[in-house]
DNA sequence: TGATATGTAATAAAAATTATTACAATACAA
DNA sequence: TTGTATTGTAATAATTTTTATTACATATCA
């Protein structure tokens, strides 16, 4: 996995600590120190899942779209995800070898059955519980 | 995190099916469709870390170093895992910000908790037991 | 002594990530 | 109604990471 999470949630963090106003994806950017463009992109897609509003126009920004309480930290992951939590090599395995040809559906299964018990997890904090850590 | 996950399950599933006899990184390179010196790469980490054993010279090549039943997948997650499950950005937070300031820490924290549930998970199925699923 | 392996370093190629530039669309406020 | 600040997004460039390749020293068997 790439570094989409750990932005994911500094974004939400800061929207969560500044809930009172709209915060722009430049002054959030100045906070995470990347590319203003990353956090938009970033943004549009918390945006997507339903995470985040925004307004656009002068003093325009981003904001929670609901109180940080009703938002897991499983939801902010579900928005970034990667398609295998445990990796995915790119190789194509030989079909003409019985191991080889199966490996990848047992990969499958068993990435499955780990991303469930990490979303389980997950789901266990809310960000306003997270955001609660900070001083 | 990268396909190093599934690169070592290939290899270890091979070594596992062919209990018998020793297996030489460019078979395992032609199963698994990689090239072979990548093989030898990640068969010379598994080697350290104590989960498989290499013979040189002609006829020399690699077996498992305990039976599969006393290897758990968590143990091989183990040889290959990367420094943080949820993936971490390169970013350096502004410390002049109260959460940039902070962040990395929280989320290294969470990163551990989840990579236990995980371990605990993994921890339940061993090597054998992942063989026994290809007919 | 020749053939076949492991083990590893150095380098090249390819792919993915991150940064930058550019600009259209929107909304406020003077 | 016009200038300014902002979102939204596309196109491109730079950087980093991953994967492949080449080369060769070392080991072991027959």
């Amino acid at each position: 996995m790439n570094g989409r999470f750990s932005i994911a949630m500094h974004i939400m963090t800061l929207l969560c600590a500044g809930e009172d106003s709209l915060l722009s994806s430049e002054f959030m950017a100045g906070s995470i120190n990347i590319n203003p463009v990353l956090v938009r992109k970033e943004l549009s897609n918390l945006l997507k899942h339903g995470l985040i509003s925004s307004q656009m126009g002068k003093n325009g920004g981003y904001a929670l779209a609901k109180p940080a309480k009703d938002i897991t930290i499983a939801g902010i992951y579900e928005a970034v995800k990667p398609d295998a939590v445990l990796g995915q090599a790119k190789n194509q395995p030989n079909p003409a070898c019985p191991i080889g040809k199966q490996i990848n559906a047992h990969l499958k299964q068993l990435d499955a059955e780990i991303e469930q018990v990490m979303l389980n997890k997950l789901g266990t904090t809310t960000l306003a519980e997270f955001c609660n850590k900070f001083e």
